[in-house]
DNA sequence: TAATCAATTCGACAGTTATCGAAATGTCGA
DNA sequence: TCGACATTTCGATAACTGTCGAATTGATTA
């Protein structure tokens, strides 16, 4: 497997959520994977459009996977750095980290130039 | 449609330029497994910053890559829809097909919403 | 026509990953 | 402590994909 401890400082350092910052390749091409998987895809979409912490039962209920699956999923979205989980007794709670996706969204906006005419 | 008009056609429609247009989720997909690959993103950087169609001898020249893996990588950009390939002769070049890098980012930064106070 | 060059296709191989069931770990309530 | 429940880890498998060398196609030029 991977420097998961590695990844996860990565992904968790830049914090400020206001401005999109900077991503490195190797950190692009990391979210840009956790993001290719349609069902991974999925369950960070009802993460962010759930207005609260979704928990990890109603993330089951919505995706037709086994809960090992599940885990795997979210073990990788976590890595990318685009969710953060919460642990409270028995559950998990999963949320999106602020600001990734934008700076990803911009990084990938910037790509196009003003043409050659 | 020639590729030129086609690019001066998106150009001058206005909706086109100021709004990006709405993915399907398999679209979504397959532009996200298209630029998952560190190569091939690079491969697509070099498009887009060369301000005039790219060359196959260009684009293999600044990628350590054989010319099967080459074609293999521009068949796979081509297939998301992400460039277009003009011939003319013996050669191809590559340029960016306009809009979709950025559809791909609106959508990605519509993700993320409001959060739970 | 023959030779040459650009690019693709073919066949194969290696590495990655999504998926599951089963077993394990951890947490809470009785 | 025991049993129920949530989640993870393990082991295995199947499918996918990036990569290359070799053979092929297609276009230009001698």
């Amino acid at each position: 497997m991977n420097p998961l401890a590695e990844r996860i400082a990565e992904a968790i350092t830049p914090a400020n959520a206001a401005r999109p910052t900077r991503l490195t390749r190797a950190r692009r091409t990391a979210l840009l994977k956790a993001l290719a998987d349609p069902r991974r895809f999925e369950l960070l979409e009802k993460i962010a459009k759930a207005n609260c912490p979704l928990g990890c039962a109603q993330a089951r209920a919505a995706l037709p996977i086994s809960a090992a699956t599940l885990s795997h999923h979210i073990k990788e979205l976590q890595t990318a750095g685009l969710i953060e989980v919460r642990r409270e007794g028995k559950f998990h709670f999963l949320s999106l980290r602020p600001g990734v996706l934008q700076s990803l969204a911009a990084g990938l906006a910037a790509l196009e130039q003003p043409s050659c005419a």
